[in-house]
DNA sequence: CGGCACTTTGAGAGTGGTCAAACGTCGTGG
DNA sequence: CCACGACGTTTGACCACTCTCAAAGTGCCG
């Protein structure tokens, strides 16, 4: 059990916070832990007692549909509080898998039922960053009926580079990507060889340069333009 | 103003009220207005000083693309608190437009701010009504990577028939269906003649009856099965 | 050097889009 | 009562997007 100022940085970010609000978050013990590349942080069925933050490294649900297929229906970055569901619902319909090396903090429902309890302003901020997570999952619907090949794989780049610039993980347009194209492929529901077509065609037209593990948007402008990507929907 | 049985009988169903939150709920006043079929009951940009819940019709979430187009992200029926957003964001980006002709009540931020301060346990309802939305979004991102054609409209059909049962509108496995064909495709992010032909497949199956804005499934469970349908998400 | 994982390319096939036209139903007006 | 137009549905033809299968290229690591 040790604490942590991430849960603090992160509800601080989208309103200002009281002394004693942000004690209260200060002292909140959780329990740190490490995950390799792809393996399972919570896995489906009944709720565990906790709740997990992403602390660094990315993380993304996924869907079991067949004995051994999976589809993907979302990715968090760090400082989202990824399973704030465990909370409120007793049943998870889907995985949380690493995608590459990453490290959570668990805080067990109790501490959580506590907040909800006595601090309404807080609830309030968690409840907050639960619905920004819907909005991105209702942007991600909007998408794939809206944008096809190149513009879809770019807008979710797009999406990406805002997200981790927002956490201070993004230096000259350029962050670390642990998703490879097949990863990606199933993350927008394509095939590896139609992303790779995607990313070839961004890739020409100056748009993004991406290197073993690495990403770069040399025009984030540019891009975003070209595949109409409006940040305002993540409340950053 | 009036007041309303909706919103208890909506939260009601998941957990128990205690006495003093069911006059909370039922003492709430609420501003009754009806929709005509494609009116905008709430429109993007700076949130109003209110949330609606929608008591009879259905609604839809319609995202801006282009300077005319635009695309659905998600759709409401009776019984779900559709702009619960408006409480705790300041902005919307999306228009929210009526289905059909719809009745919606609102109801005023102060009073949901009050609930908040003093009920936890009717917060955590609220909480967890936008968290089972935010599950539906991620099925229909998963929906639209692993299903295609006919089985990602029977889906959709699926999961209709499941959430219109659960408040009553449904009688011998049929509903009032205020979608039509084109509607249904830009729900689904296909165009109007795929739609079609992926509807005339499911009725030579015997999956399917449609009849000018009535919706029958002879055989739900045979239909749940070819299209992986799997009721649990909706948390009925 | 050899294996392994990821990326890249090509070819053929299926899925789904666009355009265009015909059909059916229904409400309106003559 | 019928003609008409509006609207949604249905069909066909043709083309673009995207998939699968297959194979070759590239960099990393034992």
């Amino acid at each position: 059990m040790a604490n942590s100022r991430r849960l603090e940085a992160s509800l601080s970010r989208r309103a200002d916070l009281s002394a004693t609000e942000r004690t209260v978050l200060r002292e909140l013990p959780v329990t740190r832990t490490t995950y390799s590349d792809g393996a399972c942080i919570v896995s489906e069925g009944p709720t565990q007692n906790g709740s997990c933050l992403l602390v660094e490294g990315m993380a993304m649900r996924a869907h079991r549909v067949g004995p051994s297929d999976r589809v993907i229906s979302a990715l968090h970055v760090p400082g989202d509080f990824v399973d704030l569901h465990a909370f409120l619902l007793d049943h998870l319909d889907h995985d949380i898998l690493a995608v590459g090396p990453c490290t959570i903090e668990f805080i067990s429902s109790e501490h959580l039922t506590q907040i909800t309890r006595d601090h309404p302003n807080l609830t309030r901020l968690l409840w907050l960053d639960t619905l920004i997570d819907a909005k991105i999952h209702r942007v991600w619907v909007a998408t794939r009926s809206a944008l096809r090949g190149p513009q879809r794989v770019g807008h979710l780049l797009c999406e990406l580079h805002a997200r981790l610039d927002a956490v201070g993980l993004v230096s000259s347009n350029g962050f670390a990507m642990p998703i490879d194209q097949r990863g990606l492929a199933k993350v927008l529901g394509y095939s590896v060889v139609h992303v790779n077509h995607a990313i070839r065609d961004l890739r020409a037209d100056g748009l993004l340069e991406w290197d073993r593990g690495h990403v770069r948007l040399p025009d984030p402008t540019g891009l975003a333009r070209h595949v109409r990507f409006d940040p305002a929907y993540l409340e950053l």
